[in-house]
RNA sequence: GGGGAAAUACUCAAGCGGUCAACGAGGACAGACUGUAAAUCUGUUGGCUACGCCUUCGUAGGUUCGAAUCCUGCUUUCCCCA
């Protein structure tokens, strides 16, 4: 299967360039993405990205990652409403850095022909000068086309600097500079960046005539239309010191059946085949999970680790158990294990001396865990009966007393089905 | 530069002198039902030493027994005219 084809069944082309297609049937061709360096860490959103490079790579064509280190001095003005603060070159070098080293982990570097390859725009933006800029660049491209992109369309009533408004030249110079001395043909992108991208491919082909091409990826949301890759936490990264292994597992465990089916034709590489089979397995019998199971289990191994996911996987049977089960599984899990299937879940420790005059257990989620914000929270949820104490409900009235303590080191604490915190007594 | 309007809790949005911790909607969280799904129903959504008290309606003052509501200065935003 090529990999036009590859991309069009698992529903990742939102819309693309004619000739892209015969393009890459024609001959190994190299393409592109960029990756704004807005935070030190990719989150799942840009996961997508990844795969697409994945998979041209796994087709037999040459991947480059270019790191904006130029373009995130900018700010992409694509999709927001409003000026974007610029950061300091100390935060985007460390940007850089980090979304460099994350990179690295999901494609071949080393593999000859079609290696990938590294690129960042500083590097040829940084001996640039204004005037070089706006002679050899800006004087192909007129204003009257740049104001026509959605992106500086929406924005002319509101309101937008010049260093946004240009920062599709900036961005299509890139694509200008690939092409001439990296005979890179293609961008690929999200699809807010289509206009970018087709900025890029004008000034290629005014500037030295050649053909480039766009494919470009649809915005992955969920199927109730909010925002793919946030959690109620936050958004999910793929760093594990911002996004442990077990939320991150729990984060696509979470999927709906419906964004199952999208998320795991988009983030795995199963062929076809399987992932047919799965779906179908799923809605045979979907109280399994199977479909969700897979996808985490094969994102966490690929993101992280086999042992992160053993150990996510671990720690979620654990906690989503119920009943008599749930307790003794708590009961007999050894203290080093323990450890580390809570890593990750939020905790905190509480001298033994105090458990041992009794807590209540208000004070107990309150002031000495910070597990909940305030009194008046914790009786709410008292009263809504969603405070779990070692999987056993409990009310106002309860005290926390050394009985409580399991293994002699811990007590677990969970509001509703799916947040937990971990008391260490010591 | 001149004139007008507006700023309310996570968001939108009521309220225009007491009955306002502030209608309503969305969101969020929780409970029931389930499959750690969806849909549905229900409850909660400022704080506290809690039938009471305290702090909140851009900001600082003022009028009043009493203000989110009236007045003044300031800040910000939007609109109209130049």
């Amino acid at each position: 299967m090529n990999f036009i084809e590859e991309l069009r069944w698992r529903g990742m082309i939102h819309d693309m360039m004619p000739g892209t297609e015969e393009q890459f049937a024609k001959e190994k061709t190299a393409a592109y993405i960029g990756f704004d360096p807005t935070s030190d860490s990719l989150g799942v959103g840009n996961l997508v990205q990844v795969m697409i490079l994945l998979h041209l790579q796994q087709a037999g064509h040459k991947p480059f990652a270019l790191v904006g280190g130029a373009t995130g001095m900018v700010g992409d003005p694509s999709g927001k409403s409003d000026e974007r603060n610029l950061l300091d070159a100390e935060t985007l070098q460390h940007n850089q850095a980090g979304i460099e080293k994350q990179l690295r982990k999901f494609l071949n570097f080393d593999n000859g022909e079609n290696a990938a390859e590294m690129v960042n725009n500083y590097d040829w933006f940084k001996e640039m000068s204004f005037l070089d800029f706006i002679r050899d660049v800006g004087k192909h491209i007129s204003i009257n086309y740049m104001l026509a992109k959605d992106s500086v369309k929406s924005r002319l009533e509101t309101g937008m600097s010049f260093t946004e408004f240009s920062y599709q030249l900036v961005q299509g110079y890139d694509f200008y500079w690939l092409n001439t001395h990296k005979n890179c043909k293609v961008q690929l992108g999200g699809s807010d960046q289509w206009g970018n991208i087709v900025t890029g491919t004008e000034l290629i082909r005014r500037k030295s005539g050649n053909e480039a091409y766009a494919v470009t990826t649809p915005l992955i949301k969920k199927a109730d239309g909010t925002k793919f890759g946030k959690s109620a936490s936050g958004n999910i990264f793929l760093d594990p010191k911002k996004t442990s292994p077990y939320k991150f597992y729990q984060f696509w465990l979470n999927a709906t059946d419906e964004d199952a089916e999208n998320y795991i034709k988009i983030f795995t590489l199963k062929p076809k085949t399987e992932i047919n089979e799965l779906i179908k397995e799923h809605q045979q019998s979907p109280h399994l999970r199977i479909l969700q199971k897979e996808l985490a289990k094969d994102i966490t191994i690929r993101v992280h680790s086999v042992e992160d996911y053993e150990a996510a996987l671990n720690a979620s049977e654990i906690l989503f158990k119920t009943g008599q089960e749930a307790i003794d599984g708590l009961k007999n899990l050894p203290a080093d294990l323990f450890e580390a299937i809570f890593e990750g879940v939020p905790q905190s420790t509480v001298p033994k001396k105090e458990v041992e005059n009794g807590i209540s257990i208000i004070d107990l989620l309150v002031t000495t865990t910070h597990f909940l914000s305030s009194n008046g929270e914790a009786r709410r949820a008292l009263k809504e009966n969603s405070i779990s104490v070692n999987k056993n409900k409990v009310n106002e009235e309860d005290t926390i007393t050394f009985s409580h303590v399991i293994n002699d080191s811990y007590i677990l604490l969970q509001r509703g089905k799916k947040n937990y915190f971990v008391v260490k007594v010591n």
